[in-house]
Parts: C-alpha cells; sequence; structure tokens
RNA sequence: GUGCCCGUGGCGCAACGGUAGCGCAAAGGACUUUUAAUCCUUAGGUUGUGGGUUCGAAUCCCACCGGGCACACCA
C-alpha cells in the first residue's frame, strides 16, 4: 500500500481516536471489564415473550445505527444474533443520550434495559444505562453487502465472521462435525490418543513431507503425513480400539480440495477387518449427517446425496468395467497398457495390471461415483500398508469410499505380517530410487514392532475437512477452515 | 508449476482510449418508534507496483506482487 492509499483509512481511525479520547474525558471508559450479562440475545429472543417487560443486561457488538433526535435505535450483535437497541433521551438521561454520540458502528458494548416491542413490532431492549467495553477504531464492511473479496475474508476471517452470517454457521456446523465423531467413536468405546506430530521418519501415506529441524538433538524431524504407524504400534501393545483427530501436514499443491494441513480422523479396532471398517464408516457418516443436518439425506451444490446406509460395495476393476467397459480381469500387464492408452489414459511403460486398472480408474470413473459408494480391492503395489485379500494375492483388502467424486476416506484389513510389511517397504524405497518422492520410507522402528505380532485389524482414516464441505455445502476446502493458507503479505 | 480471469476511496460497485462516479460507512445539520430510516450539506481516490505505447491510459502492451478458478501435483 501507498502511503496516499493509508492517509484515508487514518482518517476515518483519527476521528475513532478523537471519539476515544473523548469518552476518556467524559469519565466513560473505551475498554471496559467484566460484564455481568443475564442472557445472550439469542436468549433474549427465544425467549422474548417471557421477558418482555423485564430488565436484562445484555452485550455485543453494534452492527447499525439510526439517529434520530431523540431516539436512537441500534442493532446489537451477538452470537450471530440481533436485536434492536431502542435508546430515548428520557429514559436514560441527557448526559448518557449525549454520549451515544462517541458510539461508532462496530463497537462492543454492554446494556442494560427492559425487554420490549416497539410500535412497529421490533424485538428491541429499551436502553436505561450502557457502558463501552470496546471501542472499534476501524470501520466495519458495508452493511448490506457483507465482505464479498475472498482474498480480504480469508485473510481477516474475524471481518468475515462479523458481517457474513452464514460463514459463522459454516464453522459452527464443523464443530458440531468433530464433536459428533469423537461422540460416536467414544460411545463405542474407541479411546482417543495422541501420537507425535514431529516424526523421525514420515511414514504411512504417500505423501511429500515438510521437513523441519530439531537444535538440540541436531536432527531433522518430519511434519506427519499420517499418524498410520503410530497407531499401529499402540495395536501391538494391547490397545484394542484407538482413535487419534488432529492434523496433517503434506507439502504439496493447495487445491479447491487441499490444504497443505488438514484435519483427519483415523481409527484402528483389532480383531476387525476391512468389511467391519466399511460398515463403521457408513454408520458414522449417518451419525454425523444426522447430527449436523439433521437428516442423512443431503444436497451439496445441488446433488442430493443420500448417506443412508448401507453404502454399494463395488471392486475397483468391476467400477472401471462399469463406467469405461474395459475389463482388465485376467489382462496381461502389455494388454493393459494398450487398453489404457486406447482410452488416452498415459501409465509409465512398466505398470502392472493393478497400477493401469487404478490409473484408468483415476482418470476416467473417480467423476462419476457421486453416490457414496465403497470402491473395494485395490492392487497391492499402491497399497503398501493393507494385507493381501486370501484369495487373490494381487490385490489388497482395502476401500475408499467415493461421495461426488472425492475420496472421503481410505480404510483396510491391517497388514499384520512383518516379512511382507519389509518387502512392501522395500519395493517402496525402490520406487523412491527411481525418483519417487512420495514413495513410503523404510520404518525399522515399525517393523520391529510389527515382528512383535499385532493383532489383525481394521483401520480407518476419514478426511474431516472434506466431510465438512460435504454437510455445509461448501465448494471449497477454504470455505471450511478458518485461516486457509495464505501467502504472506504485508499489510 | 502451467493456462484463463481479477485487483478502482474503509467496504460494495460503475466508468473500458479523452483525464474517475454512485451507494454504504464517515463529518456537520434537522428529526422522540426507526429498521437498507429519511432529508439537506461536506470531505475522501496520482485506479495493486514498476515500465512501455499514445497528444492523452483505470481502460492497450510487458514484467512483477496478491487473489480466484481449472489443470498438474496430491489419497
Amino acid at each position: 500500500m501507498t502511503e496516499e492509499h493509508t492517509v484515508d483509512i487514518n482518517d476515518l481511525i483519527a476521528v475513532r481516536m478523537d471519539k476515544r479520547r473523548r469518552l476518556m474525558e467524559a469519565g466513560v471508559p473505551p475498554y471496559g471489564g467484566r460484564f455481568e450479562r443475564t442472557h445472550t440475545v439469542g436468549q433474549v429472543l427465544e425467549r422474548f415473550d417471557e421477558l418482555e417487560g423485564t430488565a436484562v443486561r445484555v452485550a455485543g457488538r453494534l452492527r447499525t445505527i439510526r439517529r434520530q433526535g431523540r431516539v436512537t435505535f441500534m442493532d446489537l450483535q451477538d452470537g450471530g444474533r440481533r436485536i434492536q437497541l431502542f435508546c430515548r433521551i428520557n429514559t436514560m438521561g441527557e448526559e448518557a443520550y449525549q454520549r451515544l454520540e462517541w458510539l461508532d458502528i462496530g463497537d462492543i458494548v454492554g446494556v442494560e434495559g427492559l425487554v420490549m416491542r416497539t410500535r412497529r413490532g421490533e424485538e428491541s431492549v429499551e436502553v436505561s444505562r450502557w457502558e463501552l467495553l470496546a471501542k472499534s477504531l476501524r470501520p466495519l464492511p458495508e452493511k448490506w453487502h457483507g465482505l464479498k473479496d475472498v482474498e480480504l475474508r480469508y485473510r481477516q476471517r474475524y471481518l468475515d465472521l462479523i458481517v457474513n452470517p452464514h460463514v459463522r454457521d459454516v464453522f459452527v456446523a464443523r464443530s458440531k462435525t468433530i464433536a459428533a465423531i469423537r461422540r460416536f467413536l467414544t460411545d463405542r468405546d474407541f479411546l482417543e490418543v495422541e501420537t507425535p506430530v514431529l516424526h523421525p521418519i514420515a511414514g504411512g501415506a504417500n505423501a511429500r513431507p515438510f521437513v523441519t529441524y530439531h537444535n538440540a538433538l541436531d536432527m531433522n524431524l518430519y511434519m506427519r503425513i499420517a499418524p498410520e504407524l503410530y497407531l499401529k504400534r499402540l495395536l501391538v501393545g494391547g490397545f484394542d480400539k484407538v482413535f487419534e483427530l488432529g492434523r496433517n501436514f503434506r507439502n504439496e499443491g493447495i487445491s479447491t480440495r487441499h490444504n497443505p494441513e488438514y484435519t483427519m480422523v483415523e481409527v484402528y479396532e483389532a480383531y476387525k477387518d476391512a468389511r467391519d471398517m466399511m460398515e463403521l464408516t457408513e454408520q458414522l457418516f449417518a451419525y454425523v449427517a444426522e447430527q449436523v443436518t439433521g437428516g442423512t439425506k443431503i444436497v451439496y451444490q445441488g446433488h442430493e446425496i443420500d448417506l443412508t446406509p448401507p453404502w454399494e460395495r463395488l471392486p475397483m476393476i468391476e467400477a472401471v468395467r462399469r463406467y469405461t467397459g474395459l475389463d482388465f480381469h485376467g489382462k496381461t500387464p502389455e494388454e493393459a497398457r494398450k487398453m489404457a492408452a486406447e482410452k488416452g489414459v498415459e501409465v509409465p511403460q512398466d505398470a502392472s495390471v493393478g497400477a493401469v486398472v487404478a490409473e484408468v480408474f483415476d482418470e476416467l470413473v473417480e467423476d462419476h461415483l457421486i453416490q457414496p459408494v465403497f470402491i473395494t480391492d485395490y492392487p497391492v503395489e499402491i497399497s503398501p500398508l493393507a494385507k493381501r485379500k486370501d484369495d487373490a494375492p494381487h490385490l489388497t483388502d482395502r476401500f475408499e469410499p467415493y461421495i461426488m467424486g472425492w475420496e472421503m476416506a481410505n480404510g483396510f484389513s491391517e497388514l499384520n505380517d512383518p516379512v511382507d510389511q519389509r518387502e512392501r517397504f522395500e519395493r517402496q524405497m525402490e520406487q523412491r530410487a527411481k525418483g519417487d518422492e512420495e514413495a513410503h520410507m523404510m520404518d525399522e522402528d515399525f517393523l520391529r514392532a510389527l515382528e512383535h505380532g499385532m493383532p489383525p485389524a481394521g483401520g480407518l482414516g476419514i478426511g474431516v475437512d472434506r466431510l465438512v464441505m460435504l454437510l455445509t455445502d461448501s465448494p471449497s476446502i477454504r470455505d471450511v477452515l478458518l485461516f486457509p493458507h495464505m501467502r504472506a503479505r504485508e499489510l
């Protein structure tokens, strides 16, 4: 910003600074302290009939001021609700009334007065006394059109929250979603645990990690890309039902569906398998949707989506056949690569059948999966932590539920054979050697844990942000993150 | 990272080659039941930054900064 640019806003601030000074001179502290409220604005509105005629003390931010000589109307906003303040000179006295002159839109005030209805029927508080709790020195965005500039909305989310009521609702829904997930799991006797966020080896997912450095230990640490390998160590340790709800960090591109840090819940249950986890998943989604939206049928961007269990189970190879007509059953890698090429899907020269199917699925099938469906039977090459299917060792007992074409979660029967796991890691290391920076790293410490014996278990990871997007009909992940990642910028 | 689009007073918008206008907010005034209050008056912008083309640039061109979307990347 140029200096000229700041002169104007400084003029507006100067006016308010002057009011602040005059308030102080008049003995009105511009930044009050404790204010004992009898009700929130929402409570007054909800219990208006019983409260009418009684005195209340409410507090909040002034959103509008309509001065009309010896009477002034203001709208007080608190908790997303608004009530009108009705100020009359002969109710509050000349001195207090005159001092209203120094109030501005945006100021936070506490008032005392009688609950009443104006002649036009507007629910109001007729103010007898008021105090200033915080003087606002900067102007609020426009009262009617709100704040539209997306960049400002993200960078100054507090303004967005003050002036755009729907935004507040989204974050309340987010909070309810997280609370519902936690309740669903703890009600089923899952133990909530916290595992390290700083990892010596970033494992549990295919992703590029953020690297940081520990001074005292003189070592690099990675921000976790998944808690998976630590949670499985807990299965070894005898915690049969655990979950962790928290942040993962991936050093990758940003999009409407990706933020560098995002919230995930991972769940593990011993002596279960992928089938059980699919049931748990659909039950959890239905429960959360019910808790947050009141039902299991929701509308996302004009699509009606029915989350009511059970959801269809569809092996990946069948999904590919259904949506592309390509049947990869019993094909050789050469044949498979040729089939993909004919559909315009590029695959590496040495791609296995499984890799080809996965690629075709990603390119041509995902977008069709609007209603909830579990895609199952993932190729072993792309599932290094999942158990093989007994009757088809090239496939794993893994699933991903798709909704709106997005991967909403990922789950599988956990691989608990340490010998097979070591071979899978070695395969991943080969991929790394070929330049795949997202391939898994060898984790000897994790293998040692497996060698002690991990009970068979089902595991599940859910992308919480995408779930919130779905439940709040938000088109971008930034709409459900209070402070989405932004490039640094000078004020 | 690539492509397309966007950046005008605090906020929401207009002007799209002729030298910047409106609404809200702000300041002064009138008004004791308004509610996008109303009415009168006033102030506020070298149009993201830096170059260029032109007699003349908010407008056209280039670069940079910031943002959005799509693609890529990515569970």
